[in-house]
DNA sequence: TTGAAAGCGCTACCAC
DNA sequence: GTGGTAGCGCTTTCAA
């Protein structure tokens, strides 16, 4: 082969750089810089033949060269904890969280590195990794957990982060709360207690999950105030299976009750079918209520009565945090901070027999 | 303040380069690169004073340095589609295949960079600005839709790709197909063959996507094999509400229809609750399937009929193709390829007054 | 077995 | 307004 045509090939393959712009514009790489970067200091008539040189090259800047002269990779990592991947599980993403925070970082510029955990040690390792490879700039936190300890943890990193959820204990970390009012649980307690249910159990999250057990103690306390109580509390891991066996033995253990709270809507479609087995009517015999409604359970027959929550939005908010923290001017939003929603369906109802409390509470 | 004094701290907050852990390890920043890739030619004494260093000052290689070194930025790109965002719709990832791309990329050390675009502009965007940038050394594409332009793209923006569908036209690029026999819808037609169904419709995917017109082509072929029809074809996008008003049509123009086959399991709930606004129970009725179930449709009553794909290996040996194409060596998996499973439960039956089929199809 | 030095693509400081 | 140049943290010849 002829290694002096080769030449003009190499030339057009290889990706353009900076320099290749100044020189098809005539200029030195500074003042292409200076355009790119709207330092302004260059003339119209210059400025104008950089950015055609720069298109007919197809040139934008590297971001691994701005990255390492900046000292800023201009991503940010998300680490999920999914221990059950190990057994092929279905891990499901919390896809809402992710369009939020998707949609708030590619405004400006940044991207989103996704690592999925299996263990706790295999997820304090990766963030680790991230931060001493300096490949992230700042982390989001979710699944905020009794005893966590990544907020120490991303301290000692220099990681800037945020948490989506609550900490356990008072924290100077940054976090997008869930809100004082229970997230939607003081909602379902009234709505339970209007209809006049004074039996109920709760088929609940993780107890060291600090969004679920603070849904616990809030749901406890309203229904402690209505007088009626919280006879069964069982707290689990987010899967159906799970939430089936737990609706087993609440059956078996308390009989009596007449309403049970799910901690996700999966949870209490899978709970509805072990009552179903067991012979009982929903809502006639048992009151059913979901959470985090993905619509999925107004299909369900009977509909189900969910808490419905904006969690697109928590992201965004997440995002424009984490954004200033790293040093990032992000506009003001004016973007309102949404409560969960109560949607009541059909899955409740009063009680078998209960003096109907609903005509005196409803009113006002 | 003291200036003087201040210099101690700066180098001790400053992050620890190359270049301190050669100071610390009294020799050069090329021997301590030469022991962290393992090049040898580095004597066992020099190597151990330079791991203790590095250990001490916490120092792991700038992911970002060597990024710009190697024109290499070991990330992984993933841009969706997801038009639904704009109204705030809930765009489902799909998690199992996370899962697998994640697990495996891990393994190679290399990152996964989510994106998601809102129009097909937009998506081809991303893709440019992920490789003008160079922020990514591939990318993987999902749902492959008729006209795809999106190979060609690639191509030109010299990206390497890798393709979790079919291509719709004869393509170079690589892929992890959906398999010969139509992801399981032979399976499905088969079945409902079987117990006596003559009469069938279809709610599927959008048919300018490849899986869904596929798995459509198989199913009609193989019921019109075995002298029934596919009387009732209606395409559209995946979400329940729409599968729910295509049952409705389908009720009305085609009243006879004895089952119907839906795109995924969340459709087919949907649509079961408009079967019975209408009257008809399930199975006696209609029979039901549904479509890559994610068990959320064992725990329905009656329990859906569903295909059921290990989606999770499908993101393994698309991130192992991938990752083969960059130039990276990845070990030669023994993990067979999973064929679809069609999981029978309780939500198909033979059609009323149907001879059953079933005893002789069954024999052999 | 080890070190010196060039250079990856870019920005920012200092000249002119 | 514009150009020259040092240097971000690393790898990789080439020499010793």
């Amino acid at each position: 082969m002829d290694r002096s045509s080769s030449d003009a090939d190499a030339t057009r393959s290889r990706r353009a750089t900076i320099t290749d712009v100044a020189q098809l514009a005539g200029v030195s790489r500074s003042a292409v810089s200076r355009v790119f970067n709207a330092q302004g200091g260059i003339s119209a008539a210059t400025e104008e033949r950089i950015r055609d040189a720069a298109r007919k090259l197809h040139w934008t800047p590297s971001a691994t060269a701005i990255a390492l002269r900046s000292a800023r990779s201009r991503t940010v990592g998300l680490v999920l904890n999914r221990p059950g991947v190990a057994k092929d599980g279905d891990p499901e993403l919390p896809s809402g969280m992710f369009t939020g925070l998707e949609k708030v970082l590619a405004r400006h510029d940044f991207g989103l590195l996704l690592h999925i955990a299996t263990s706790a040690e295999h997820e304090e390792q990766t963030y680790r990794r991230l931060a001493e490879a300096r490949r992230v700039d700042g982390v989001v936190l979710l699944e905020s957990r009794v005893g966590d300890t990544r907020f120490e943890l991303v301290r000692r990193l220099g990681l800037p982060a945020v948490l989506l959820g609550t900490p356990w204990v008072e924290d100077p970390i940054s976090y997008i709360g869930h809100g004082p009012r229970g997230a939607g649980m003081r909602e379902v307690a009234e709505h339970l207690l209007e209809l006049g249910h004074r039996s109920i159990a709760a088929v609940s999250g993780p107890e060291d999950y600090v969004e679920s057990s603070h849904r616990d103690r809030i749901l406890r306390e309203v229904l402690a105030t209505g007088g009626a109580g919280l006879v069964a509390h069982h707290p689990g891991p987010y899967t159906p299976v799970t939430a089936a066996e737990r609706t087993r033995a609440i059956l078996e253990q308390h009989p009596e009750i007449t309403a049970i709270v799910y901690a996700t809507d999966e949870m209490a479609i899978a709970g509805m079918a072990t009552l179903r087995e067991h012979g009982l009517r929903i809502p006639e015999d048992v009151s059913v209520v979901g959470y985090n409604g993905t619509d999925i359970g107004a299909w369900y027959s009977p509909a189900l009565t969910t808490v419905r929550r904006d969690v697109s939005q928590r992201g965004r908010a997440a995002a424009r945090t984490l954004l200033g923290l790293m040093g990032v001017t992000v506009e003001a939003s004016d973007e309102q901070v949404v409560d969960p929603e109560l949607v009541i369906r059909a899955s409740t109802a009063p009680p078998r027999g209960a003096a109907t409390a609903t005509a005196t509470a409803t009113a006002g």
